[in-house]
Formats: structure tokens, C-alpha cells, sequence
DNA sequence: CCGAGGTATATAGAAACTTATATACTTCGC
DNA sequence: GCGAAGTATATAAGTTTCTATATACCTCGG
């Protein structure tokens, strides 16, 4: 049940449409949060209908008349009771580590060029992420520079291992550490 | 879609029961997947259906029967193609990230015990995780650790800017850095 | 003036996930 | 022999999320 939290929480920032929030949504890659506008859409109207937020319909220079949200005390209150819930760590669900966790079962060269793709995504989104001016951006950071690392040395440990036949003839598969 | 091709996952590392199979997605923190059994029975049953696994009933010497289900050709034909699958990141599921992303506006001494409660859960994970004795491990051991780092080092931020009073009356937060 | 493209809201339908509950079989303590 | 507890499967009901699609308003290029 985060989304409407989080959307409370954005509407801290300023009020904004449904539109803009995605926009932020997706944007702020330290947010830690994202979610398509068919979902957004119905969650700002039940935080209407639940006096969380009020709206106020504009006028768009280049557009349909945008629906601008923004915070009622109700809803403040409700996203500080959220801010005061206990810590927990949740459930995990990291599609790229889980597939991961059975890369091993594949060739080592292939599984190299696998590190290699996750690397450039990585590298990429540690690009893109802003400067650390908050808490949330330096975790962001941390996490991807910690995957960044462990990316590399993955990558070493297995070029170590088998390295790689640059032009020549492929060389046999030696260790008996992974049998097929 | 994860779920039925971490099943396949598990599977190929030996037969199991959805029982099984839940223990050790539960268990097995450097996996990046778990479920409920009341997923796991149904995604299990269309796996069957579709000829991914094949099913053989068991008696068991504690309990009702139990359903073994084993890879098929065809499950580990699908289980090859879902790790063939391009890399991609995935939309960030974050909640505590979530939260925290709001947390400033909370106060320096809530935010300070927020964050510690954060470092004993993740100190607790570390603990739990085991030896780092494959790539999927030691990318969990990473980023715990990386966690961990980024606990210690906002909590430090917080403290020098706003030292929390020991025994004696607690003083002003003085900075005018947040403005309330 | 007409179509393409960006902005903006909206809904239907399907899939995935969570929560709650029911049931069956066994062992073990009492 | 009865209840508690651990093992094991199962389904119902509700919520959340994803995919696809429709529509409206505006600007700009041709």
C-alpha cells in the first residue's frame, strides 16, 4: 500500500497533476518508487474522495485542462502516520537478481557478456542519478556504486577462470567445479 | 512473470514439493524472489498444465501427502530461454526507500532512530546471509554492506550536524539547513 | 485543413500478489 | 485418546499492478 503514500509524499513537494507526478515518479530514480498512470489516476481519486487532497482544475497552455493536486492537512497527517510506521525490510523481489541467481548454469562466456550488458545499464543509471543533495540520492549512489564493484569483480573471477579466446580456438571447459 | 521461472529455477536444482520450494525462497535471502504457497500451489498447478514440470505423489512420514514436481525437457528449455532474456532494470519497488525519500521532514533525533532501527534489520540480514559462495551471494553480501555503510555514514551526518543530548535537557536544533 | 506529436485524463481487463481461512496427516506430550 | 504443533495442500476474496486502448486539447509543419 505505498503508492498513495507516495504520492501524499510528492504532493509535500507541491502540488502537481496526475501527469507530473509520473513525470517525477519516474524521473527521481531515488525516490525508490514508480507506477503507471492507469494506476495513479484512480489513487488521486480515492485520495479525494478520502479528503487527503483537494483539487483545482487549470487550464493547460498545451493541452486538456489538468487536474492539479494538492495536500489537505488530513493528508499531511496521513503521510506523517506513514513516515511513523515501524522499519521493515520487504519482501524481496529483484527480477534481475533472481535470474541471476541460475545464470549459473550457463556457459562462462555467456554469463560474462550477461555482466557486461547489466554492467552498461548500471553505469547508465549511475549517470543519470543527480547529484547526492539528500539522504535518498546517497543511498541510490552507494547501492549502485556497491553493484558497479561487484559487477567488476564478478567479471574478473571469471575471466580468471576461463579466459576468454580473443580470435583464437576455443579452449576446453577445464575445473570440474561446475559439472554440466 | 518471475514466479513461475524461479520455480523452474529452483526445480532445476532438484525436485521439490511447493512446501519445499517456499522454504527455500524464504530462506535463501541471496535469491531476490519470494511468495506466498497460496501463489506457489496455483502457478505450480498451471506449470503441470503446460508440461514444465511433471508431478509424482509421496508419502510422507509427517504429514499429508506431499506433490514432488520435477523439471521436464520442456521446463528446462524454458528455464534457459527466461536466462536468455535481455537485461533490463526493473521499475524500482522500494518501499522503505520510499519513505525515506520523506523522511527529512520529519526531526533530526526521529530521523537518527529511524535510521538505526534500519541498520539493526540490515546488520540482522548480513548475519543471516550466508557464506558468499556464489555470484548471487556475494552481490547480496555487497550491497548489505554497502547498506550498512550509508546507515552509518547519514547517521554520522545527522549527529555532527545536530548532537543528540545524552542525559542532560535537550537542546534547540539550532541550524537553519531544514527549516521545519 | 489535416495529420503528427506532445500533453493530459480515463477506463477495461488481465495478471500478480496478499490476506485469510480450511483441511488433512502425523507425532508427541499428557 | 485428545489436543497441540509441525507438515503439507488448497481455495476464496480482496488489493495492487500491468497492458492495452480511447479520448481530448493544443501546436506545428506541410
Amino acid at each position: 500500500m505505498s503508492l498513495p503514500h507516495v504520492l501524499l509524499g510528492l504532493l509535500s513537494r507541491g502540488s502537481a497533476s496526475g501527469w507530473d507526478l509520473k513525470n517525477r515518479m519516474t524521473r527521481d530514480g531515488a525516490l525508490g518508487w514508480d507506477a503507471e498512470l492507469s494506476q495513479i489516476y484512480p489513487a488521486l481519486r480515492r485520495l479525494l474522495k478520502g479528503g487527503f487532497v483537494a483539487l483545482k482544475r487549470r487550464r493547460s497552455t498545451k493541452g486538456p485542462p489538468r487536474r492539479e493536486y494538492r495536500l489537505t492537512p488530513a493528508g499531511r497527517r496521513e503521510l506523517l502516520e506513514w513516515l511513523a510506521e515501524p522499519v521493515a525490510l520487504p519482501r524481496p523481489k529483484d527480477a534481475p537478481l533472481a535470474r541471476l541467481a541460475f545464470l549459473e548454469r550457463l556457459a562462462p562466456d555467456v554469463r560474462a557478456a550477461r555482466l557486461l550488458e547489466q554492467r552498461r545499464l548500471v553505469a547508465a543509471a549511475l549517470k543519470r542519478a543527480g547529484p547526492p543533495s539528500n539522504a535518498a540520492r546517497r543511498r541510490r549512489r552507494a547501492l549502485l556504486e556497491a553493484e558497479l564493484a561487484w559487477l567488476d569483480a564478478e567479471r574478473a573471477l571469471l575471466l580468471a577462470d576461463a579466459p576468454a579466446p580473443p580470435a583464437a580456438a576455443p579452449r576446453r571447459r577445464g575445473g570440474g567445479a561446475t559439472p554440466a
